[in-house]
RNA sequence: GGCGCUAUCGUCUAACGGUUAGGACGGAGCCCUCUCAAGGCUCAAAUAGGGGUUCGAUUCCCCUUAGCGCUACCA
């Protein structure tokens, strides 16, 4: 049985890079019919918010892919200390009462790397225990071996065989001098306890693996599987940051432009994966069947966007595929919500409301559309755009449409094929081209020189209404 | 600095030694047409550089370069 997990740290809100790693972790368990955890790794007390755990869960709510277990390490805190003080007590960890120092940030940079506090590391027992006695503070730190050779390797899913010598990895953390379990202690901790069988991840986290392997490995077997998925990053490169790229790295923001989850889940998949064949727009379903780590790239993939522009045009591509191309039973009630928001509603009954946002979703490639390019398809004061207004100025062409507006309402039905009867009739006998009369009418009729076929238009925005905006042009 | 990872059109990607290096987005053009989309067709656009291995390298190996990640109690 497959568990996974995706654990974010609520320390901002749901970042994009974060989103694909949970969807493409909740793709695998589902193929396989596994488990999805939920972990929120929030041990960093001061940097986590609730305010930011709410955000996180209204981007994972409009992704609407569920989970079947809830965690939060805080409420775990004595199995993460257990493990620690077990680490401890068996030597495989040791105490190290060095304050703990944040001046030395750029130091290590220029010369060697810093492995290990060599008097800490070969503090006797007893020392050490006397000195915890005493209440002096200090760090739990993994006793990293370091006398021979030896290697830490294993498969990744994704970068196949990894392997790094343990001389070269330092004497990371285990516990804060706080008594707060460092995230690679409680995360490894919980790993074992939850029985993850699955860690699919960031490629930051790569190289973190080894150090995990060495906390694993002394906790003993099960070992579960680890599959890293490259990183999303700024059109230049870097990595995508709230300071230096602002909302665009924030799901919400998609949402807010009225992307469809689908389409959103989409496009995020087909950043560093492929289904290796030429399939584009996919469901979920099918991208559910379609997912392996086979097709997961090993190098970053650029999210598209730009100062004007925060949106990927392929991601907006996708959005109006999925836009058009959804049952439209599934699309009404998302853009009926686009429209409340405006305070727009539907003219009619929900079976002409279908009929209209299927006709009018053909021009459109995001819910914000509905509301305001398709506004005079939910209401009668709407602006007239400068093309379409003159389209009405065209020589004779307000005659013409109060003389149309005649016609339907003489007419004995109103369909889209008796309003083209009637026009083109109309237009024949007064010598005018179609077109014409037709192009004049939909900007009557909607404000705007763009959109679905006239006729469709003219059963879209229903009779009386018709006959209304016809004459008051 | 050390260690690790990566490198195909502007972007997302396909090609698991032999292809005119394919598709998609975006761009340009044509067709269709009541407008605009959609759709169809066409064009421009890539294997970072240098060495090997091989009859033959986008593909395997090495070096260089570039980028990314980790690097003393963030995750």
């Amino acid at each position: 049985m497959i568990r996974a997990r995706f654990a974010p740290s609520p320390t901002g809100y749901l970042h994009i890079g974060s989103a694909r790693t949970f969807i493409l972790n909740w793709l695998y368990v589902r193929k396989h019919h596994g488990t999805m955890v939920l972990r929120i790794d929030d041990t960093d007390v001061d940097r986590n918010t609730e305010a930011s755990l709410f955000s996180i869960y209204e981007g994972l709510n409009w992704l609407a892919l569920n989970w079947d277990e809830l965690y939060r390490q805080s409420e775990r805190l004595d199995l993460h200390r257990k493990l620690a003080y077990e680490l401890l007590a068996r030597g495989l960890a040791y105490r190290d009462f060095t304050p703990a120092a944040p001046d030395l940030e750029d130091k290590p940079h220029s010369e060697g790397p810093w492995l290990f506090n060599p008097d800490m590391r070969a503090l006797s027992k007893e020392g050490s225990d006397a000195r915890a006695a005493a209440g002096e503070p200090f760090v739990i730190r993994f006793r990293v071996p370091r006398e021979n050779s030896t290697e830490v390797s294993f498969k990744d899913e994704v970068y196949g065989h990894q392997s790094k010598l343990t001389a070269d990895i330092e004497d990371f953390a285990l516990l804060r001098s706080n008594g707060m379990p460092t995230y690679h202690l409680a995360s490894c901790a919980d790993d074992i306890d939850l029985r993850i069988t699955h860690i699919i991840r960031g490629q930051d986290h790569l190289s973190n693996t080894f150090k995990h392997l060495l906390i694993l490995q002394a906790a003993g077997p099960p070992l579960p599987r680890f599959a890293h998925l490259p990183l999303l990053t700024a059109p230049d490169g870097s990595k995508l940051s709230k300071r230096r790229h602002g909302p665009v790295v924030s799901v919400t923001t998609y949402r807010d432009h009225g992307f469809l989850a689908l389409a959103y889940i989409n496009f995020l998949c087909l950043l560093g994966w492929s289904p290796k064949d030429d399939r584009e727009q996919m469901t979920l379903y099918e991208l559910t069947n379609a997912f392996s780590f086979e097709g997961v790239h090993r190098s970053n993939a650029v999210v598209n966007f730009s100062d004007a522009d925060p949106i990927d045009p392929k991601a907006l591509w996708l959005n109006a595929q999925h836009l058009r191309h959804i049952p439209v039973e599934q699309l009404a009630p998302l853009v009926r919500n686009s429209l409340e928001a405006q305070n727009l509603a539907p003219y009619a009954d929900d079976a002409f409301f279908l009929h209209v946002v299927d006709t009018i979703r053909t021009r459109f490639s995001t819910l914000l559309d509905f509301p305001t390019k398709g506004r005079a398809y939910f209401a009668d004061e709407f602006p007239m755009d400068p093309a379409a207004l003159e389209k009405l100025n065209a020589p004779g062409a307000r005659e013409l449409l109060h003389e149309l507006a005649d016609r339907i309402e003489a007419s004995h039905e109103f369909t889209e094929a008796t309003v083209e009867a009637d026009l083109r009739k109309l237009a024949e006998e007064r010598g005018v081209k179609a077109g014409v009369l037709i192009n004049a009418s939909r900007a009557s009729l909607t404000g705007q020189p763009v959109g679905p076929s006239a006729f469709a238009v003219f059963v879209c925005i229903g009779r009386e209404r018709v006959l209304r905006r016809l004459r008051r042009v």
